[in-house]
DNA sequence: GAATCCATGTAATTGGTTACATGATTCA
DNA sequence: TGAATCATGTAACCAATTACATGGATTC
């Protein structure tokens, strides 16, 4: 009944952004400083430590967190971020909340995109490069899973353990990744089976 | 020897951003106005209508494109934008320059990387829920795949064509869809089968 | 001697999203 | 009657990136 309301900014207050939310589940684990974090989330998504402090800050005064100032010799002052209950509520009402769709930005897709316009030696040096950024990533993550998989050989298969998480988290990498590469490999061969005519140089 | 061009921003001028190149690319196949260009490019990525008109303003002003207005009845004008061949030239140099890595942004997996603190309910929810959005973009791409073969049989195995570009990349979807929905399925085994404690709500 | 790691932050800029403004036509 | 489609655009805001500022310890 009510003319208002129409947009997607409904409810104020608690709202933190998508990387907030990341923040919360890193800090999940254990409390840490906000440089601490940037490593703990870049295997996870990019992450700019410019953006984490001032997030941080914004958190804390919304009562998410405490921080709590460590000194420390020859190095600035680190400042350990603790979670608060409110935190983990707001973590678990996200994730019963829905979820928006995924979005990708792939620079390399666009290039496909349009490189019906290339001549044949650069449609293939264009996916060779991605092939071989896959097998780097490929690489990175069976060690990471391989790592995982000594240091907590228990915890993977429980499913209330955040080692669980990243679990499943690496090996989709992993597959999706390998199959990535299968499609690389596919769309090599089909072009040069049928060569196509701007073919003069090189 | 020069302390400058540090940063990345190194030469300006004819810079576009991404969303600039996938203009650039979409009206490689024909001319067009603003309006069809994001019905053209949403199958590809999202894009927000109010983005593309101050672009395409700036990129007439930097000369990649001339503007033909088109009157119409009941209907406000339409600007049909043609490239130019500096278009072309510079849409080349970007494929054939570096490209940057890819970023996903997934709210999805941002929850998976929390969700060892939930139930196994909510994480089978989470999972069904991924599932179906997955199986519908699935069902989606095959339609688009299908709808490109009957329409353009020929084409298709032409890598100097459009069509060639969109066959590729409707096909990397869906292997990359479906290898995602049986790592859905794999996880949902491993929460099934190993059930864990907080169960007590229905 | 230069680069990287640790550790914090601010400021400026670009990119992306939502809201607002306008208005006829078609479809449920 | 209300929503969706066609068709253009502006303004405000939020998110992300880059640059700037500081400074000791360590590594190449």
């Amino acid at each position: 009944m009510n003319k208002q309301a129409t947009g997607k900014k409904a409810e104020k207050g608690l709202q933190i952004n998508r990387l907030g939310y990341n923040i919360l589940g890193v800090l999940m684990r254990e409390p840490m400083s906000g440089y601490e974090i940037v490593s703990a989330l870049e295997k996870f998504r990019p992450v700019n430590i410019s953006q984490v402090y001032p997030l941080l800050a914004s958190m804390e005064e919304k009562g998410l967190l405490t921080t709590e100032t460590i000194a420390q010799t020859g190095k600035p002052d680190k400042k350990i971020c603790h979670l608060t209950p409110l935190a983990s509520e707001t973590l678990e009402a996200w994730i019963s909340g829905p979820t928006e769709e995924p979005v990708v930005r792939d620079d390399f897709l666009s290039k496909v995109y349009s490189f019906w316009l290339t001549g044949a030696a650069e449609k293939r040096a264009l996916i060779n490069e991605r092939i071989e950024w896959l097998d780097s990533e490929i690489a990175f993550f069976s060690n990471a899973l391989e790592a995982l998989q000594t240091h907590y050989p228990e915890e993977l298969d429980d499913p209330g353990k955040w080692q669980f998480s990243r679990d499943i988290l690496f090996r989709r990498r992993l597959a999706l990744y390998r199959e990535d590469k299968l499609w690389c490999l596919r769309v090599l061969s089909r072009v040069t089976d049928t060569d196509d005519k701007n073919e003069a140089d090189t």
